[in-house]
DNA sequence: GATAAATTTATAGTACACTACAACGTTTTA
DNA sequence: TAAAACGTTGTAGTGTACTATAAATTTATC
């Protein structure tokens, strides 16, 4: 009992910790040596209770959306159609409120295999776009052609899609939110009957003009392929430790 | 002149070796070491040639891609629904027909920040959303609710949350296809006349039926956010190694 | 209160990416 | 042919994640 308790306590000292770094650091790059001296406890210790670096940031990953969780969980609209434009909102305002953190976590976490905490993440996730479309099962909304949880997994995946973009800076955070209820219309559009096309039509709209500009990337061609010299004008040091906000780490 | 050359020459090697080895580790675990030994070069050489580890992955899954590029020019359909459409398959059975490859590269370079080459990359990708709807522009298919570019980014943007599930494996090649083609078709629902959209849903059903079936991830909750032992039952070792398939690096 | 059980701690060690720099050799230039 | 310019090489070194293990400490049990 008292030693559950204990357990739960370092913990969570070790996920404050790790978020106060990741705040002060703008990265994932600290040492784990300083996560373990931070939350008071053995080097060794967040191995023990997490089993890796990219545990930790899963877990707090996890604690920081359930600290959100009581948001979502009300729509203000009866319409299915209506609430997953409203969740579309809801999940870009999410990450775009405290872009650093999120950004510093996801680009740790996106290319990193879990089989531990991801899958319950994603769950999650899926379960944010399915609950809006709730009650679109047995209302006539969706056509037979698609049922609510395959839709929900295209939304999912589209926003997914738009956050891999986010993340690496290629949207910023005005670009986030149209983008996703701008992809979120779209993909509504082709299902709602003729009663709802025009506010999805005026929805599409309304972020499109918000999207960013210019539809290309910064940089562009760099040669054939590796048979000519690919590095920054300015030299290598402006990214040679970029490279996933982590010094050496993995 | 020469020294251009060589250096080409150099850099092919490198890249050579580097296929050599994701191949045969399964992974990009492979020491830089063992890169420059197998490219007969001196360990520093790829860091002068390309910057970083991650250059080097960055410029094989260019050159890689440049090598298929002629693939994807020619299109059989003259109408650009059925185009995208056709790029949806192509670009999905691109990746899905060399998955380990594949997988190893992008779970390396997903969570990386690479100024240098990946702006090349992408643009690249929504090139090659952008060509099949190039018609589409002057043609009476789409309405003008939305330009080709922007729907070119959606199907870029779902392609690319697609591709986030195939390479952690939430997705299996047969999967990763078909939930392709589901959304690009849904995407283009929305804006297709009444003349496409009999076609449209009938590949969205086709998609449909070999949608994975059940729509939720393994391992599913685990405890409330790190209040419990969140280790897998048959302890660590199982996926303490397994991040990004790197052993420490980055 | 004494003993057993479990887990944290401390320490030392491995493997790796990446860096710095001096010496070398080769290519280019004059 | 001589000299200069340049990139490669070799080596040594830094910082990091992660591991192994034995000792210490804390908790649970009798």
């Amino acid at each position: 009992m008292l030693r559950e308790k204990q357990m739960a306590e370092r913990r969570r000292r070790i996920l404050d910790a790790a978020e106060a770094l990741i705040r002060q650091t703008g990265g994932t790059g600290f040492p784990m040596l300083a996560l373990a001296e931070r939350a008071e406890v053995s080097p060794t210790t967040p191995y023990n209770l997490f089993g890796s670096k990219a545990g930790v940031l899963y877990a707090l990953l996890n604690r920081t959306m359930d600290q959100i969780d009581e948001r979502t969980q009300s729509f203000s609209s009866s319409n299915p159609i209506e609430r997953a434009l409203e969740a579309a909102e809801l999940g870009a305002e999410f990450f775009a409120r405290d872009p650093e953190f999120f950004r510093s976590l996801y680009l740790f976490l996106l290319g990193v295999r879990d089989a531990v905490h991801r899958p319950h993440f994603m769950n999650r996730g899926l379960e944010f776009w399915r609950r809006p479309l709730e009650t679109a099962a047995q209302s006539e909304m969706l056509p037979a052609a698609i049922k609510a949880e395959e839709l929900a997994r295209e939304l999912m995946i589209h926003f997914v899609g738009v956050m891999e973009l986010w993340l690496h800076e290629e949207l910023d955070n005005e670009g986030f939110r149209a983008q996703t209820v701008h992809g979120t219309s779209l993909l509504l559009l082709g299902l709602a009957g003729d009663a709802m096309r025009p506010r999805l039509l005026k929805r599409l709209k309304e972020a499109r003009r918000k999207l960013p500009r210019d539809f290309s990337f910064g940089g562009g061609a760099i040669g054939q392929s590796g048979l000519k010299r690919e590095m920054p004008p300015e030299g290598i040091g402006s990214f040679k430790m970029s490279v996933g906000e982590m010094k050496d780490t993995r």
